[in-house]
DNA sequence: TTCTTTGCAAACCTTTTGCAACGGA
DNA sequence: TCCGTTGCAAAAGGTTTGCAAAGAA
């Protein structure tokens, strides 16, 4: 078991992100777009994990666009086919949210039901019994939603 | 790892969940009600995962009660907190699911993308792992969200 | 009588959609 | 030019809330 942080992501990564999601524009028969763009660069500088509202907020304030919300109701899911970001936190309530995966490893999440901070593991363990138990109930394992609930110690102190 | 299954309730079941339901309502000072018995009944014979809209469905088949969505609404947050239910099927998307939660064992389930049939079953080695993330993360666990997505045998044939 | 519960309608919140104007290729 | 993208407003879908009437204790 391993705690993993999502490192920010550098100019490079970003550059090579983009062309990713270039890649499958062109893929599709799409068109580039300079808002699509600044709402893909924005969604990969986040650090954590947003909802489509916070990550507008993010785009209006860097001032560079004027995206409107369903601009980005309507880029997310490019972003997410493109593997720039991924759906996360299916738990948290009250809008989607999603995280980067562009060069990042898989990971789980431990969410403080108190104080709502979220920490980040892999543990390979679990990814063995989860082809093991797929496997022997006939499935082919595509992927998981697996989310940990608790207190955490400064929490636990605290009340 | 074992498959399990939901039993169907008997009316035996039935009685001594409605006194569980009527004890949590009577220690928070609240009254008893028809319609609310009414909805806990349907939501404890419930064959599956059911939502706010299919329970109300069953309840009015049943024409029992005239009960309304609100009430529905109202009503499954108690039935939670009395321990009848529980919220399941996190991914499942538009509209939160639920399950019968009394006298069942704990489970997590596997569902198949194509079908989306849900089987369920019980691995000890995940509660295992799991207390020893949180305790390894400095978490006191309290739950988690645990699903599988895969395609199942026949769909896998099929496609 | 005193509260809780319910019906009902309206409000809410997030997400989707239709359409005309805009913008890449 | 051709077609994808965007802004905008309206709609949609699930859930919540305010309020008066009905129902327990």
């Amino acid at each position: 078991m391993r705690r993993v942080h999502a490192p920010s992501i550098d100019s490079r990564g970003l550059g090579r992100a983009l062309e990713q999601l270039r890649v499958v524009v062109r893929a599709k028969g799409l068109k580039r777009s300079g808002v699509r763009d600044a709402v893909a660069r924005a969604a990969l500088e986040y650090e954590g994990h947003f909802t489509a509202e916070e990550l507008l907020s993010v785009v209006r304030a860097k001032g560079e666009t004027e995206a409107h919300a369903a601009t980005v109701y309507r880029v997310l899911p490019l972003l997410v086919e493109a593997g720039l970001i991924q759906e996360s936190l299916l738990s948290a309530g009250q809008g989607q949210r999603y995280e980067r995966a562009f060069e990042r490893g898989h990971h789980d999440h431990i969410i403080c039901t108190s104080c709502k901070k979220v920490v980040e593991f892999e543990f390979e363990a679990f990814e063995v019994l989860q082809r093991d138990v797929s496997e022997r109930l006939g499935f082919r394992l595509t992927g998981h939603v697996h989310e940990l609930f608790g207190i955490c110690k400064s929490c636990q102190h605290t009340s």
